[in-house]
DNA sequence: CTGAAAGCGCTTACAG
DNA sequence: CTGAAAGCGCTTACAG
């Protein structure tokens, strides 16, 4: 193994020319049955893979995906949200099994990541996993479509945005919590979590909540929302805030599974017992969640089918297929953090 | 933005050769000042990338690393380990840092990923990821060293292999821990985790163990050790195994967190206190260990930096330089599973 | 079914 | 300081 193996090598050693390899290669009908066999066991012999340089150069695709995670920059530690890394996951192996690479990639939202990959030849389409507030990058973004980016980004469709979009109902798994919430007889539901348009997702899953109360004829407590942003801590200090108002309340939806456990905390620390007292409902399932004290019962996104349906959706638009949004649907994952199972 | 510019449509149109175009993009000092100014003005306004792929080719390098990740195959479940997750992120961290790409695969441990990457000229060198066991791939790897693939893996340095290894000191972290549970008084530390040769980080955990019990005079109990691999249903089998022992005990050291929170939930289904009757440590430091009730104290790796050294080690690699083994200190987080802090 | 040839878009000796 | 030319290793019309 001293240097690397051509093509040209492997059509000297089969006394062929190097187009009638390139074509055993390929399983190219074009070429005899016997011939392509002695090619290729020459190939496999000397080891011989083709170059991706050279082939995608000649045809102008790079059979890549590249995935942009863009982080929070507040957040500055190696930590990252343990829902985008089950995406990760996800999106990992859904590229894997439709024959493509993956080009992973953090970004700091400020910076120019605009089709830098897909520019250079990279990656045929872009994936673009971000936090919260769009509305930062939303220009970016139309640019980028209006260049023919091939380009999905996962989250809440943008009713001016033409970028496609791939996300779950939030609005369905809000009304699905707190219709849980409502079964289990609580009537007096706080909401914890940034209910402003700068966090869509948060945002719609409030909207799920008002929706579900009055569809069951519930009022609406205002004073009941208090923001927080996807952190335990975040979440501490807005149950802390919850209970100082001394409003009363039976019950936390709870827009993101650390704003929960954050919650739990600062219930406990007060003496109040979960779910007794107080009935809570998180929202990803992340594997904390089912170590938490009580087992947080949550709104789960299905990450596996979003990773499927946003490598899916961008291999359509590449192909130049029809493509559009789509909204994956979530489910409510029942534990012990709202009382005995009905 | 019809189509994609190359350097022929910038030479035509700063009138210069498409030779001066390349140089001109490359900072080279041979061009005029004046003339490059020129030459990148214009491709900045045509949105110009280099194609990498032409320019790869050319040059016979791709400035990309591939990260394998080698999975467990029995657990297919979208789960990945936290521990690697983690570790993922530090090593897109410390790619992008060094100007690198990264390309990301999941892969069955029995798949045949051997230098698919470098031999496709997709990547300069790869980094390896893999579980405990790696013993079972030691031969491919000892083959893909002799053919000169640039390697680095993650783990425990194996004496036979000549494959460079970056891993935590799990010896020192095994001393750490237990020292840390004999100064809090205990001397019947039970350890949870598989002790044999075939999860070799386990192993050097509980010989550091062993080693620190003996500096303090303290007699190892053989029939505490009960084997484990890292989930918590493990860790929930293996402390009800313990407990079916009626063997006295007042601490456990886990192997990984995960199997100490399993641990925990056997303890507290029993009526077990922790810490006032059982102090545990675990391994680690997953998100979820703060979270435990009561929080995990636990031996903690330090990811950023170990992505930083594997990325740094196989750079150094694949540009000829002097490369070695190196292993990474670990850290005891002190919270509140062994009872107040000293 | 096979071969000779062009060309993907760069980088870099070589000559001036 | 600049240009003409070769060539990285493939794929694929084109001709036979």
């Amino acid at each position: 193994m001293t240097t690397k193996a051509t093509s040209i090598d492997i059509a000297y050693r089969a006394g062929v020319s190097q187009s009638t390899v390139s074509r055993a290669l390929r399983n190219s009908p074009l070429v005899n049955e016997e011939t392509r066999l002695r090619v290729q066991a020459i190939a496999k012999e000397l080891n011989y893979k083709v170059d991706k340089n050279a082939s995608n150069l000649r045809t102008q695709s790079s059979l890549t995906l590249a995935l942009l995670l863009c982080e929070d920059p507040t957040n500055d530690d190696s930590l990252i949200n343990p829902f985008f890394l089950s995406m990760l996951g996800s999106i990992t192996r859904a590229t894997a099994q439709q024959g493509y690479d993956l080009l992973v990639s953090f970004q700091q939202l400020s910076s120019d990541w605009h089709a830098d990959y897909e520019d250079s030849n990279k990656a045929d389409g872009i994936i673009l996993l971000g936090y919260g507030d769009y509305m930062d990058y939303e220009e970016k973004l139309n640019k980028l479509a209006a260049q023919n980016t091939h380009l999905v980004i996962w989250g809440p469709a943008q009713h001016k945005s033409s970028v496609l979009s791939i996300g779950c109902d939030n609005r369905q798994g809000g009304v699905l919590a707190t219709e849980h919430l409502l079964a289990k007889g609580r009537r007096h539901i706080a909401f914890l979590g940034d209910a402003s348009s700068h966090s869509p997702e948060f945002q719609a899953r409030y909207l799920g909540h008002q929706q579900a109360l009055k569809a069951a004829g519930v009022p609406l407590q205002k004073g009941l929302q208090v923001d927080a942003i996807s952190t335990e801590s975040s979440g501490f200090e807005a149950a802390s805030q919850l209970l100082a108002q001394k409003r009363p309340f039976d019950a936390i939806f709870a827009a993101s599974d650390l704003i929960a456990i954050g919650a739990m905390r600062a219930l406990k620390e007060q003496g109040i017992k979960v779910p007794e007292d107080v009935a809570i409902v998180g929202y990803d399932d992340i594997p904390v969640a089912s170590f938490a004290n009580p087992p947080l019962t949550t709104i789960k996104q299905n990450t596996k089918l979003a990773g499927e349906i946003l490598v899916e959706s961008l291999l359509k638009q590449i192909k130049g297929q029809e493509v559009s949004n789509q909204l994956i649907p979530t489910s409510l994952i029942e534990r012990e953090s709202c009382g005995k199972k009905l």
